[in-house]
DNA sequence: GCCATAACCGAACGATCGATCAGTATGTTA
DNA sequence: TAACATACTGATCGATCGTTCGGTTATGGC
């Protein structure tokens, strides 16, 4: 590769899998709870190999988080920008996205563990970073649901708290999706109804309440 | 007392207050990341005190786990024998009391994040006595949705997972509390029209959707 | 053929881990 | 007052922790 020096050839497969193998432990046992040893010997090599790629066991988990959350993110975006833009489109969008994001497979379901339990471990400087991209989903989602609410298709008071609670529903499926006897698109599907029911939870001083609006459609 | 052995006087107060402890480490570190010397030191006593009132560190987190679960089912057993027993307002009492079970102060959210993060960790014996108690929880809001939607009240088509959707939001809001800047009872208000909402998903072949009946509304 | 660099390995470091020990005050009972 | 259970303490066990170090192999440019 000419001169010079070449950090990342095309994303190092040696460090890769040493992430990936360190991810599924940790996913498994917690950050504290997984030792290094366990990794490097999920990942087929020693620990010393750990410390060449990565500086120490919480910069390890750093990276990760940085790069999750990054890949989340990116993804959201594209797929937000490539639907319909219709208010209710975009939400089951995000809903679907999220959703597949963190269940999609074996390994998928064991990252978003650590993604969304660990990140309270990195230090405060580098937690700030994860915040910030945490608070980008979030105003990611409120944003959709505040359009809905300017558009009439959503009616609730707070598009930023329904936009919480729709992504701590989506992000906290990991454990309660091995009990559910359901596809991963059967879930997808009931999410989507249940955060545009959140989106429709009516107005404070709305004398149509939800619980009458079903009662006269019955 | 008497003759004989008491093995529980007046609930033991040296063992309580090392428990107390113990949970505010684990809550703020995590089961793995909390040693007992870190317990024992937070309780004001040696680590041989802690060996003396418990077997060892994962019995410790059984015990509580066992002691939590149990306190919180018979809150809410005993909340709702005394409410309206219409299926709205048992549906608010279950989201008021169960959010209010782990936010009304410091230790209480720390609690909370024992119960619901590190039941993993116990052995699968011990485990499956803590899933029954979950199961319980969740049949018991279940029920209640049932019954609304026999009442005409809701109208999800899936009770079960609409419970498991409320349980999820009403026991995962201690980290986001922090962040919203709202009272206690305002966060239960919120969640409670959240609730509803969820209960009253349209059902998938209900032409009447919740956006367009939201139009109509506005 | 030489050497730099990347990518590892085995062995070991001190610290800390969960757990156990013998000993000791402080009651309460017989 | 002798006997005994309760509720601890300080010291210590071997195991494991995150981390480091010196050495080894494979590869590719000059």
């Amino acid at each position: 590769m000419s001169a010079g020096e070449v950090p990342k050839r095309q994303e190092r497969p040696g460090k890769a899998a040493i992430m990936r193998a360190a991810v599924e432990v940790m996913g498994e046992d917690g950050y504290e709870g997984a030792s290094i040893r366990d990794m490097a010997a999920r990942a087929g090599v020693s620990v010393a190999a750990l410390y060449y790629h990565f500086p120490s066991k919480l910069d390890l988990l750093r990276q990760f988080l940085e790069e999750a959350y990054d890949v989340t993110l990116a993804r959201l975006d594209r797929r937000l920008r490539a639907a319909d833009p219709a208010p209710p489109a975009q939400l089951d969008e995000i809903v679907g996205t999220l959703i597949a994001s963190h269940l999609h497979d074996e390994w998928a379901q064991l990252a978003s563990n650590v993604a969304f339990r660990e990140h309270t471990r990195l230090l405060p400087a580098d937690r700030r970073v994860i915040d910030k991209k945490r608070r980008r989903l979030l105003r990611l989602v409120e944003d959709v649901i505040a359009r809905g609410v300017a558009s009439g298709d959503f009616t609730v008071d707070e598009p930023r708290e329904a936009a919480r609670a729709i992504i701590i529903l989506t992000t906290s499926l990991v454990e309660p999706y091995r009990e559910m006897r359901r596809s991963m698109h059967g879930v997808i599907a009931l999410y989507q109804g249940f955060a545009r029911a959140i989106a429709c939870t009516p107005a404070a001083d709305d004398p149509t309440a939800l619980a009458s609006a079903a009662r006269s459609r019955s």
